[in-house]
This record gives C-alpha cells, structure tokens and sequence, in this order.
DNA sequence: GCCGTTTTCGGCCCGACTGTTTTCAGTCG
C-alpha cells in the first residue's frame, strides 16, 4: 500500500462523489459502489498513474471501466467532469451535515430539499427554531439530537485521540472486570485497530445477565446522556463528550461479535463477502453453512483464531483489519510476524531537565530500567531551540560528563548520548560536525518554519536524510492530531532519500502526534526504510508513550527485523552507523 | 457502478435501535 497523491486525490473525489450521490438519492448500490473505489484508492498499492498505463489497474477487483475511464480524465485534465456535474446539484457545505451524529443522507436530503438547509449553521437555526419539526419524518426529539450533535461536532470536531479514549473507558473496563456476570469482555472497533484517531468507544462483553451487566456499567461511565438502552447494546455519551457502546452477547456469540465490532466495516464487507462464496452466512452471532435449499447450520467457533481457520485464513491482528491486503496475505500465510510491545528494549527520544524534560537523567533512566528497557538514549534539544531551551555546545559537554559518571554508577540501564537537533530553513542541522560524530544517535526535526511550502520542507528533510551524521528523521510530518495538519511535504520522497541512505524514520508515540502515520510507515517499510519506535517522553510517566508507537508500528506491518530499537545498545548503534 | 462455478442482467452484507411510525425508514457499525 503506498499513499502518492494522484492516489489520495482520487480517493477523495471519489468519496465526495459517493457522499453526494446518496444524498441525491442514487441507487445505494452505485453509492457504495464509490465508496469502494474510493477505499481501493487510499490503500493502493502503487500509483494510480503507473498502473492505468501499464493496464494493471482494469485487474483490480472493484474498478471497473466506469471508473478507469474517470481516473484516465482526471490525469489528463486534473478534474472528472462527473465529480463537477455532482458538486453542482448541491451547495458545497451539504457534506458537513453528515458529521452530525444521527443525521445521514436521506435527513440531509429532506432539509435541503423542504428547508434549503445545506450548513452546519443553518440546520442549527433550522433546529432551534422549530422548522425541523414540522418536516415529515422530524419529531422533538430529532430536534433535540440534532441540536446537541451539532454541539458536538463543534466541541471536538466528533474525533478524540486514542489515548485520551482508552482513559476515558477505563472506569468502565475496571467495573467489567469486577463484575461477576461478565465472563470475557474486551475493547472493539478502531480502538482495538490502533486508529490515531477514534469516533467512540465499542466495547464487547460477553454476560450471564445483560440486565445487571449495563446497570454497572452506567454506574462506572457516569453518562451524560443515555442515547439507547437495549437488551444487547447500551449507548452513552460521556462527560468528556465521547460516545461509548457496550454490546452484550453470550459467552458463545463472542467470538463472532468480537470480530464484528473490531471491523473495519471494509474488512468485514470482505470477509462476509468471502463466507458467502465459500457457502457460509456471517453476521455477529455466528457462523453458518447455507445448504443449496437455503438452510443455514451454525459452525462452531471458541475463538476468532477459529473463525479464520474455518474461512481457510491465518489469525489476522486486529490492527491490520483494514481491507489493505490482510485477507489475501491470511490465505497465502504470508502475514507478518508484528513486532511486540516486549520487542521493544531501548527508550529512544527521552528528554531531560537539560532542556524542557521534567525529569533528571538519573530519574528517566531508573524508570526506562525498572519499565524494562536495557538502554536509553538522552536526546534533548539543540540549541536553536531557544523555546525549549536547547543545548549549547558546552552544556553538551557538561551533560556527556554526567552521563558518563551515571554510567559507572547505575547498573542494568545504559545511557546513550543523543540529540534531537532542529533541522534549520536551509536543511542543515544545528551543530559543528565534530560534535554531531560525538553522539551515540542524532535524531533530526523541524521544529520552526512550518509555513514553508511542500518543496522547501521536503528539501529540508531530504537535506537532513543525506546528512551523515544524522541517523534518525523525527515525527517526520510535525502534525498534532486534532489540533494542527503537518506541514506540507512529499512524504515518498522523503523516505526514498532515507532508504537512499539508510536514515531510519522515527515512529513517534506522543498521543498527539503517531507521526510517522501507520499508512506511511507502511510504505516505508516497503521501501526497506528502518523505524525507530520512541517515546518523545518529557517525563517518567511518558516513556510508556512508546507503546503506541507499537501499535502504530503494527499497524503498518512492521516486524521486529524492520525496528532498529528492538536491538541491544550496541546492535541499535551499530545499525545507525553502518546501515546494517 | 461492479460483478459472474446460477455470467451480460439481476443482485449487491447484515442486524439493532430510535423515532416516528400504525408497518417502517433512517442511521449506525
């Protein structure tokens, strides 16, 4: 799978087109039909330049000549006269309604249509005044969902980070845990699939008594709202403004309700799709062979392992249940063995009271020893960092000094001289080069100068990749999920310089930044681009922040061999430096 | 719009829940 943009340009038009058709009414067939194309774009593997010239692309299963037609326009004249055609039935604005939770097409189309509502702003008004109500289809209550949907939207754009989530249903995992009905449960949907980022919270638990089971589990969410309460689901949206789901089955029924609500939806389409040619029928409550005559017999399964198995696939991790390839990789075992949490044997991109950590050197490595890391690499900030007070080359001294001494005096943890040195506008980095060949690992990252265009931030990193002191390109996109986009830059040809040059890409474990992305993490190890999978931690508490760099590192199919810090101290150095 | 061991037309994954219904559409996952 690799993201170029001809790729992601045409997964988004064709998603727009596909969101604007089933406004319109189209038939629902042709609607997901767009949404499919659109999914095949943003996971294909190639470009969709090169594989419409070399005929690949009328093979791949869900492009039809419809669609090869369309993607032939759009090289040629950069648009798809369709795609206009569509945007012009309908005001621009009309997509943001269907952020609104409970609020979809046919909604969208009945305001637009009887209101002439098509913004956000507008179906708030529409809401608070009443006018909705009259509309067919529209009651109070609808209303009042409308308005506290739009709120938040608003609030939060409808999105939270997949940490902040995993604290959020802590409590509620704490209760399912204690509570004596509840015989297995486990966290489903995009938080099991490691997404950076997720709509809700889907847990699954597997109960002798729903009844009791949902009365503790409201006492543990404290909700601000019950959205729905049924025998097998019970809906709430939390203080933090979060929904959460919890489905309830039996011990039976679990495993096939586990890997329903894992999904993704994409995976799950595939995989019903492959049941049913194989002769069977899934849905979350099981299995079943359907006879000639229609009959459907259910097929046992006391795990998902089971479930694959019997579909004739390998166990497939959760988080590469994205519809990117797992299926066909399942079936031909040529899944990926993914790196593991205990892989992990170095803390990479720790910072320290040297510049803005809050912790000593001391104090991080005792709590990277006693977490279990072998080793740990110290790298502040350099000295152009002023903002985060950042290393002078005689406060380097002082630190290496002190490393040194800590070295002698602490056993089980060993601490390497690090840096994360400011990539500067012109792609140089922030040091002499007698210094920078002092470091055991130098970790490059831009910091400033993030209104730059695409050009002049893919030469700055591509300087920074062909520098031979530096080993490591950090968060290499600088976005902060939720908050901020990264800046523009050419990602391929940033990793292409770096499998040039055998400059590893960090995979950074901070909630806010996931940077590398899994998608692109994946392409790098295509490449045969090395990861280093980091904390960026400022403090003790942080240096389990690498964990979700795991997760990221999973997602994107990366392998212990592809992770230069599942090494010893002296194999990850020896890695940096010769390329090995 | 896509697809095909029932193959060029007719079907396309499946079920729970809400809200507004008096038999069901819309939304969601």
């Amino acid at each position: 799978m690799s993201s170029t943009q001809h790729n992601e340009e045409l997964a988004a038009i064709f998603e727009e087109m596909a969101a604007l058709l089933d406004i319109l009414g189209e038939n629902p067939f042709k609607v997901r039909s767009y949404h499919n194309v659109s999914h095949i774009f943003s996971t294909l593997d190639g470009d969709a330049a090169e594989l419409l010239a070399s005929g690949q692309l009328e093979n791949v299963k869900g492009v039809g000549s419809s669609t090869i037609e369309k993607v032939r326009e759009y090289l040629e004249t950069g648009r798809i006269a369709a795609h206009l055609e569509i945007r012009s039935r309908l005001p621009a604005d009309i997509l943001d309604l269907l952020q609104v939770p409970g609020f979809g097409p046919r909604k969208a189309r009945a305001v637009y249509q009887k209101l002439g509502v098509s913004s956000l702003h507008q179906l708030e008004e529409a809401a608070a005044s009443g006018k909705l109500e009259e509309l067919e289809g529209f009651g109070r209550k609808t209303e009042e969902n409308i308005l506290a949907g739009i709120e938040l939207v608003k609030k939060h754009k409808g999105r939270f980070l997949w940490a902040d989530a995993m604290h959020v249903i802590e409590p509620v995992l704490n209760a399912l845990s204690s509570h004596k009905s509840v015989i297995t449960f486990e966290v489903a949907g995009s938080l099991r699939r490691y997404m950076e980022t997720v709509k809700d919270a889907d847990i699954l638990a597997a109960t002798s008594d729903p009844a009791s089971t949902s009365a503790s589990f409201l006492d543990a969410a404290a909700p601000v709202k019950i959205t729905s309460r049924g025998d097998t689901k019970v809906s709430i949206v939390t203080s933090y403004g979060m929904a959460v789901d919890l489905r309830m089955v039996s011990k039976k029924e679990f495993p096939y309700a586990l890997h329903h609500f894992t999904g993704s939806k994409e995976h799950n389409i595939a995989m019903r799709g492959r049941s049913q040619k194989m002769g069977f029928k899934m849905n979350e409550y099981g299995l079943f062979r359907v006879s000639r005559a229609g009959r459907e017999t259910p097929v046992k399964c006391a795990s998902e392992n089971d479930l694959f198995q019997t579909l004739g696939l390998d166990y497939i991790p959760p988080e590469l249940r994205e519809d990117a390839g797992e299926i066909e990789a399942a079936e031909h075992h040529v899944l990926p063995h993914l790196v593991r949490r205990e892989d992990v044997r170095g803390a990479i991109h720790v910072h320290s009271t040297y510049s803005d950590g809050h912790d000593s050197i001391e104090d991080m490595a005792v709590a990277a020893r006693d977490a279990g890391f072998s080793y740990i690499l110290i790298s502040d900030h350099s000295q152009s960092a002023y903002y985060a007070g950042g290393l002078k080359p005689d406060e380097l001294k002082k630190q290496w000094k002190e490393i040194d001494a800590l070295n002698r005096r602490l056993d089980g943890v060993r601490i390497l001289k690090g840096i994360e040195t400011d990539i500067l506008a012109d792609g140089s980095v922030d040091y002499s080069d007698g210094i920078l060949e002092r470091f055991d690992c130098v970790i490059a990252s831009i910091h400033s100068g993030f209104t730059h265009d695409e050009a002049t931030q893919t030469m700055r990193l591509v300087r920074a990749a062909r520098n031979r002191h530096v080993d490591v390109i950090g968060h290499l996109s600088g976005r902060l999920l939720l908050q901020r986009e990264g800046y523009p830059v050419n990602h391929e040809e940033v990793l292409k310089a770096c499998a040039d040059t055998g400059t590893a890409v960090e995979i950074n474990g901070n909630p806010h930044r996931l940077d590398l992305d899994w998608r692109w993490a994946r392409r790098a190890r295509e490449l045969g681009v090395r990861t280093v999978l980091t904390s960026d931690a400022h403090r003790k508490e942080t240096l389990s922040h690498v964990f979700a760099a795991v997760g990221v590192a999973r997602k994107a199919w990366l392998e212990k061999k592809d992770v230069l810090n599942s090494r010893g101290a002296d194999g990850f150095i020896a890695a940096l430096k010769n390329g090995s």
